[in-house]
Parts: structure tokens; sequence; C-alpha cells
DNA sequence: CAGTATCCGATCGGATACTG
DNA sequence: CAGTATCCGATCGGATACTG
């Protein structure tokens, strides 16, 4: 059935100008819900700068519960973009860092990051507005 | 208790290089949690090349239900990203499009999707072998 | 056409207690 | 120290029916 599914597909290549099959956005929608998910990219700014232990991501993630730093840096291990260190010793120590694939995630972050700090006071602004035209709507 | 506030953050500017405040991340965070939806970003880019009416967007996002697209768009015309423009006719038509600001937001979101399309391949490859050292590791 | 309202199962994610 | 296991309320988000 895959076979199938190639045939129908007779003109593959250019879908338009700047656009993308949907096939791409779904994967593209996938992909965004684990680098786009909060927890993930406060770990990874988290280990920008070097590795860490599991405590002290613990400690520079503030607020984040013990289940979700292991179940996010279960994730960014499987999507190979931490890698996860044991040292077998007597306490046991685990280094989280970021691999030379997870290193390549802090470029478009940090673009991302840069649009929020320039824009932030507009998105606020445009917040406000909403919420007064909101309230001058019923007349009552 | 604003005052207050103020007055305990002695040492407003440099925190350390590249280093950035608790509370700039958690702004991050919440603002992520707006740009970095699956559907936020589908919207966005179904927008990025015109305006296009209600009906419109939900054939061209695939897979979402009424209840998201309004709701997704309720969020984005709130933080001035879209604007919406109701022409009262019989049948009304409404128009989404991406404001100047939610223009700007093409640029942070191309970056990423091109991230993402330069290292899907290596993210597969991680993940098949995250998977097969997990089948690897139970002694049975 | 462009929504709104309601219901309701599924997932998220914190809190707490326990473990190799 | 670095987790795992369990519980459980909160939010997410689809399906369906209805409306100006």
């Amino acid at each position: 059935m895959d076979a199938a599914h190639k045939i129908v597909r007779t003109e593959p290549a250019v879908i338009a100008e700047g656009e993308v099959s949907h096939e791409e956005c779904r994967g593209f929608a996938d992909m965004l819900a684990r680098i786009g998910d909060k927890w993930t990219v406060l770990i990874v700014g988290s280990l920008a700068s070097g590795p860490l232990r599991y405590k002290e991501l613990h400690r520079k993630v503030e607020g984040i519960s013990q289940r979700m730093l292991t179940l996010t840096l279960k994730g960014l291990e499987e999507d190979g973009l931490v890698s996860r260190t044991v040292y077998p010793t007597i306490p046991p120590r685990v280094d989280y860092e970021l691999t030379e694939l997870g290193r390549t995630l802090i470029v478009p972050l940090a673009t991302l990051y840069k649009w929020m700090t320039e824009h932030k006071g507009e998105i606020a602004d445009a917040r406000q507005r909403y919420a007064e035209a909101q309230a001058n709507k019923p007349m009552w």
C-alpha cells in the first residue's frame, strides 16, 4: 500500500511558491511539540553553557518537577539532542550535556528568543487593546 | 507591593555571560506556549501567503477542529499577530490576515523550520538507535 | 458562512512516597 | 544522588448539535 501511495503522487516536486505539503506540515507540527515545549527549551537553554548534573538542572530550571525533568530529558536523549553520562560512583552521578546536534538547536531558539524580546512590548500592547475592546463591546 | 518588589532587585543589569534571569525565562516559556503551539504555527504558515476566510483556513489547516481554529485565531488576534475583518454581508464573510507584527514572526519560524528539515534525519536516526538500545538492555 | 455551546475522554503534569 | 511509581486534579482538544 506504500507503493500505491507513491503512485498517486504523480507530481511530487514543486507545490507552489512558499507552500508546504500536508505531510511536511504534520512532521513540522510533531517536531514542534518537542522542540517548542516549555521545559525542553528551558533545559536546552540551561545546558547551553555546559554539562550539568541532574540536580543542578533541577535547581537551574526553576519550577520543574522531578517527573517533568526526567521525562523531558528522556525525550531529548531519545531525539539525540542531549547525552546522558552515568558515573558508577557512590553516590551515583549523571551528567547531561548537549550533543553536537543539540548545540545546533541553540541557533534557531536564539532567533525565536530574539524575536520575543524584541516584540513582547507590542504583544503586551495588543493584549491590552484587545481587553479594552472586549470590555467596551457589551452594552451595559 | 510592586514597589517592594523593585527595591529587592538592587543589581538589575548584567547577570552573567549568556545567562538569562528567571523572570525572563518564564516570560519566554509563556510566550512559547502560544508561538510554539502546533495550530498557531500551522495557521500563521497558512496566512503567510495572504489573507484567508474562516472556511478557507479550516480547509487549509487539515485536521483542525472548528473549536481549535476559533480558539487559536482568538489567541492570535489577542496577541496582535492576526487581524480579523468582518464584512457584514449575507452570508457573512470574515477575513483573517497576518498583521505587520505577525509577518515578522515568519522569520524565526522559518529558521526553526529550516533547522527541522535539516536535522529531521539525524533525529530519526537517534530515535532508532535509542529504541534499539532500550530493546537490548533487559536481559531475557 | 462563521461561528458558539456543551459534553467528555485523553493527556499533561504536579505532589508525594519510595528505591537502587 | 538520581531517579521510579502512583495518584489525581486540571487542561486540552475532538465530536456533536445548535445559532445569528
